[in-house]
DNA sequence: TAAACGTGGCA
DNA sequence: TTGCCAAGTTT
């Protein structure tokens, strides 16, 4: 492994991408800001699926300012759907870090921006190589494949110290003429040829570097040793309407799953002798009449299942309601940011009220 | 260090 | 249907 060999990985790598990228929304700016933006909602997300999300996002909050000064509500009804959703508000407090102390500038150095609300090791180094490109490592699952195959790795990727030998490998390969394209090149290869199965090895265009494909164990890499279980939580869940139409809505703690998002009240009754309306006039101060049902299904989480079974509900006799629930009507439960299971049976319920 | 944290797509 | 994956960060 010397630096000419170094040297003509990168070029080849860069090249390729140059030519063969695909086009972007986030691909036609510099805007540091805009390149922030598009690598945390990148986070676990798939490409297609950011894709609406930020040209939406962006025409709202165009600028660190706009973002700064928008209500968290409205916030995550903008990231409604794309989960993970303290993501939206640890980039906004980073954003308002940005506007307060450093002047709406976006820090150009590792250790200033790595400070920042949201921004980890990874999301440091996109933004650092692609808006100014400096030479920084930027190391996601991505380069973590196409490094293992390539430099033949076979530490668990699973590990976190392990991406530290990634690090170190994107730094002694880095193509410094141009950081923002041999990252990006690194992380585009990874998602449209070095691809976690049937790898398109023929059409790399660093396979003569590639020890793997030498070897022909591209299939076999990277080590990755994952199995976390997850759990079922049984719940019920309803829609309460009163009499003046308004419906019950809750917003869940600021902490933890699905933080600050909206939801219908809902109780866990794994194997309890009481009665949904008996859980719910505890927990929530409201006497109800269980109507039809509204619709059941499993929402799959990536640490826990819900199983939740939703239903219409009276209000029969208003006591005094949890502080962090609220009646609203329905255009206002509307604009709430509730999440995806949520969602269904907010919709199930419009269905069989023929509300559109 | 490992677990928590969403969602949709696909083999 | 089940399990795994996708441009990670926080605690």
């Amino acid at each position: 492994m010397n630096e000419l060999y170094n040297k003509q990985i990168g070029e080849s790598l860069v090249s390729w991408f140059l030519e063969e990228k695909r086009d972007l929304p986030w691909r036609k700016t510099k805007d540091p800001y805009k390149i922030w933006v598009s690598e945390v909602m990148l986070q676990q997300t798939k490409v297609d699926t950011v894709i609406p999300y930020y040209e939406r996002f962006i025409s709202k909050y165009p600028s660190l300012e706009s973002l700064a000064e928008a209500e968290e509500g409205e916030l995550l009804k903008e990231w409604e759907g794309l989960g993970y959703y303290s993501r939206a508000r640890n980039l906004q407090a980073g954003v308002r870090e940005v506007v307060e102390e450093y002047n709406s500038v976006v820090p150009n150095n590792r250790k200033e921006i790595s400070k920042l609300k949201g921004v980890g090791p990874y999301t440091a180094g996109a933004v650092l190589s692609i808006a100014y490109d400096i030479p920084e490592h930027a190391v996601d699952g991505n380069v973590m494949r196409v490094l293992s195959r390539i430099l033949l790795i076979k530490e668990d990727i699973a590990k976190q110290k392990t991406k530290k030998i990634f690090e170190e490998a994107v730094m002694n390969l880095m193509f410094k003429d141009n950081p923002s394209a041999f990252n990006q090149g690194l992380m585009e290869l990874g998602a449209i040829i070095c691809t976690p199965t049937k790898p398109k090895c023929l059409l790399c265009p660093v396979r003569e570097y590639c020890s793997a494909f030498y070897e022909g164990v591209q299939e076999e890499l990277p080590i990755k040793t994952i199995n976390k279980k997850t759990k079922l939580h049984k719940m019920k869940a309803v829609v309460i309407q009163r009499n003046d139409g308004k419906i019950l809505l809750e917003k869940r703690p600021s902490k933890g799953l699905l933080a600050n998002m909206w939801q219908f009240p809902m109780v866990e009754l794994p194997t309890s002798t009481h009665t949904v309306e008996e859980v719910v006039e505890l927990d929530y101060g409201v006497e109800i009449q269980k109507g039809k049902e509204l619709i059941a299904f499993k929402h799959i989480f990536s640490h826990l299942v819900w199983e939740i079974e939703s239903f219409e509900a009276k209000l029969m006799n208003e006591k005094k309601i949890s502080l962090n629930s609220q009646w609203y009507s329905i255009e206002e439960v509307n604009d709430q940011p509730m999440p995806i299971p949520v969602l269904k049976m907010w919709n199930a319920w419009k269905e069989r009220k023929s509300i559109t």
